[in-house]
DNA sequence: TAATTTTGCATCGTGAACGATATAATTCAA
DNA sequence: TTGAATTATATCGTTCACGATGCAAAATTA
């Protein structure tokens, strides 16, 4: 039996798993607020540049339209962002935060701090967690490319 | 505006980004053999213990059975796996690895090695791997308990 | 043993992800 | 300028994830 395949030596499921767990972290904080992770995301990169088309937006999060589409239309329903045709380009589709939208930043304006706390362990702490970062980040660059 | 809210400062954006384009980029190599990444994870497991209820393998993913059942369902429909129910315990769901579900190991011997390759890189390496791995497994440890 | 609780699995509904495809607007090239 | 290629978004189908719920078998306890 050859050991490359036990799940203990995986990155990937590692990366998986620990994704996924720290999402559900994040749940019980967002839910409370009628949001999912992946909306908070488009949240996080609309409060950073208010007013994006949909295709920034997705490149941002490395998604792909067919994703944020759907996504984002759901925000509207909530009432979160509005959807208009570009002035420039009629083919984009401009996102904008109404001010449900902004209030939610000062809603939520606790929850990176917890979440920064609820991985903080023995081998991730404020000295080792730039590499943590730096490590991921390499790892990003090098598959977004292919 | 709140340094602690920008993308770049948050762990879990990276995480969920670093996991979903490792998984992509296993795409191309398991569904030539018609094959998710979530199954692909399923046979590692029966791999190294054939014969498992679906509540052992689900809790060796950190998955609900809620998620493991319909995808172990479709495996079934493949021919990669059986279910039968559980000999002491009728509640139980035996999965058994078919041979088909057996000579997959054979046809992906050198996925393991292709993947742990797509992520070398600078700070990713033999050398600092274990660190990473020894990080990532500080957090999910943590974020079971929760 | 009978009644209650727990456990293991399944079903259902919703929201991602993503490949494939469609459509309209823009850009490019002949 | 017209026709072809590209771009931005949307729609559709399939497969996760996961909360909520249901049900039958097993374990517990009265």
């Amino acid at each position: 039996m050859n050991e490359k395949f036990l799940l203990d030596n995986q990155l990937c499921f590692r990366l998986y798993t620990a994704s996924r767990l720290l999402t559900q972290a994040y749940n019980p904080l967002l839910s409370a607020h009628g949001l999912t992770y992946p909306q908070y995301l488009v949240l996080l990169v609309l409060w950073e540049k208010d007013a994006q088309p949909v295709n920034d937006i997705a490149k941002r999060l490395y998604l792909e339209t067919n994703t944020v589409t759907p996504l984002i239309q759901r925000m509207e329903k909530e009432g979160i962002v509005t959807r208009s045709k570009g002035e420039k380009d009629a083919r984009q589709m401009i996102v904008r935060l109404t001010k449900k939208g902004w209030d939610l930043q000062v809603e939520l304006v606790d929850v990176p701090t917890a979440m920064g706390n609820a991985v903080i362990c023995e081998s991730v702490n404020t000295e080792t967690a730039p590499e943590l970062f730096k490590m991921l980040d390499d790892i990003i660059a090098k598959l977004k490319t292919k």
